[in-house]
DNA sequence: TTGATTTATTGGAACGTTCCATTTATAGGC
DNA sequence: GCCTATAAATGGAACGTTCCAATAAATCAA
């Protein structure tokens, strides 16, 4: 059963007593060939055991049909939908693409997009993993390769991105808070290796600005992206002499991290503290309380990349324009009523 | 600076003054060749910006280095951790595995195992999509792929399978819930098409059948294995006439469903219905309340499954043990104290 | 010096495809 | 019947690597 060496193309032509050429053809769907040819060959095939071999073809053809997917933290559940979303769009065209994980290291991030490309992808998307230097995709770019940016992107780099509106859901955010009668406001998590990070404590920043929260009124605290770097923020920022009575974070789990950490201490959510997260993940609305969040769609996001990528292989060209997906405010608990009028209710929409 | 042709090393060959040969063996990392040549035609490498081939070498080296990991659904943070699991241990043997998504959907499957099997995979990781048929895997078996199966299983296939000891963990769950006085217990979630849901509901069953639960007493609602499932199932018992005070469920989506069908009622986890999960995920932990549930270690099976993998690759065979993990009861709050006595406290260790 | 041995380097065939230029078979027009 | 047009099938040269056998150069023993 076992075959011993694996079949290629002449055994099958062999089988089927016509050419290689032949099995060639009826390989790729050509309409060149008699019908009662195809399916004489195309049972040697299934007869043969037969299993095409992309690597030899490629070594003609030039283009492959593999598309790399690289992703900095997989086991983040925004990351898993971005990927989601980019699978709906290649299966559609035919394409399988393959995801690699880099676990926030560069140094992985080197070996796995070495690989890809040793394998001939016809083009890669990339969330690159903090910390990636300037000259990471200078080789793929010589290259020829087409590379789109997802999510996040370098300081200074002619690679297209696609990406949220960072610096807008912080606004929006950061103004939620301030409606609610806060005036102590602080920002959560992240750190400024992170362009996502300057965008979105800029947003923050311009919405203080803008509606009359004093630099001194404003707290500022580094930290992991996670639950855990979330709960330091929240101790480090209530030890304070005057602490913030409202939070932005960086990002969802930062914020689930300071929610915990609320608990910890008899606070809660909401009632004590204002708690905003940033990419609303699927989590964010069943949480307790429930998490008012920035949804940035990150499945759309996906597929927009994906179809960014489609177009610069059909066109063969390396260059795109960076597109900034809409986000909005995703109102629910984790901020109370409104802190002057009591009982408001229902504020602001998004 | 964008290079016409893609450099090969007959490139590099006349670029450095040697042969195709030497640079081939300097690309091996051969020996033989002068370490002063050597360095000249590392050279010429980086100067040409040349791209190894791994498709053209594989043509004649038989074997390539790159192992497929083929997952049932990423957004399940289950799942990724599994992923990230293998990870850990292909790296440190140099190894890249390419991840591929079928969304739970068999065609899919097909499609992705038949691209990854076109590339030339040294082999196969794979969590089968719900609904696999048993051939699925004919093909790649006969080719003489080794196929690792992790997590799930395919009911009567000699494909080796690393997979927690789901029935010990259903049991375990089981008497932890009886211990507690519950005299009415539920089954949630899962459907029968699922290996695992047998090994699970068995588990359930036996301890009931041990532990004195009659059949009249039993209650199973097979469902999604999502939160929306876990909702649609409570609401099922509860309408019942003698409803089940306590639930097993079959994973821990269907857990967080159940427990805010739960709380839609007015009702809460713990003091006034017992929930156990399976997997426990890391949100079981932070959740409110926290989750009871079987922990099974799926970064440590993906290292295991890992570990199998490339010693049937060493070796050259296609068969393997069968590796059963051990698993443990994480006792948190959503199963409140003992139910006979009150202010009991610690129960139960795992 | 000569031959044997070791050390570096090299040409060429092979790997499994595709694709172009041909060849062979079939049909049509007169 | 012959010539031309169309349809179907084919051989051979590439593609970029590896690896074997062979060569060339350097070292050593006598």
């Amino acid at each position: 059963m076992a075959s011993r060496a694996k079949a290629t193309i002449l055994d099958i032509a062999r089988e089927a007593g016509v050419s290689k050429s032949t099995v060639s053809l009826v390989l790729q769907g050509s309409g060149l060939i008699r019908p009662e040819t195809a399916v004489k060959v195309r049972k040697a095939i299934e007869d043969v055991g037969y299993v095409y071999n992309r690597g030899a073809a490629n070594l003609r053809k030039a283009h492959s049909n593999v598309i790399g997917m690289v992703i900095n933290d997989l086991t983040n559940p925004f990351f898993a939908e971005l990927a989601v979303g980019m699978e709906r769009v290649f299966q559609a065209a035919g394409i399988v693409p393959f995801i690699a994980n880099t676990a926030e290291n560069p140094v992985r991030q080197e070996e796995v997009l070495k690989s890809l490309m040793e394998q001939g992808v016809a083009g890669l998307i990339v969330s690159p993993a903090r910390g990636t230097t300037p000259g990471a995709f200078r080789r793929i770019e010589a290259a020829g390769v087409p590379v789109v940016f997802a999510m996040r992107r370098l300081p200074e780099s002619r690679i297209p991105a696609i990406a949220p509106d960072n610096h807008r859901g912080a606004y929006l955010a950061t103004q939620h808070l301030i409606g609610k009668g806060h005036r102590r406001l602080a920002f959560f998590g992240g750190s400024s290796d992170l362009v996502v990070y300057h965008d979105r404590l800029g947003g923050f920043l311009e919405a203080c600005e803008a509606l009359g929260i004093s630099a001194a009124d404003r707290t500022i605290v580094e930290g992991e992206t996670s639950r855990r770097g979330g709960m330091a923020c929240l101790e480090t920022a209530l030890a304070a002499p005057e602490p913030p009575t409202a939070a932005l974070c960086f990002n969802d789990a930062v914020a689930f991290g300071a929610m915990l950490a609320l608990r910890k201490r008899g606070l809660e959510a909401g009632a004590d503290f204002a708690v905003v997260g940033f990419d609303d993940v699927a989590e964010a609305e069943h949480y307790m309380p429930a998490l008012t969040s920035v949804a940035v769609d990150s499945a759309g996001l996906g597929e927009r990349a994906a179809h960014v990528m489609l177009k610069m292989i059909q066109s063969r060209t390396t260059r795109a324009e960076d597109h900034i997906g809409a986000v909005s405010l995703a109102v629910r608990e984790s901020c109370g009523p409104d802190r002057n009028a009591r009982g408001a209710g229902m504020g602001d929409a998004a």
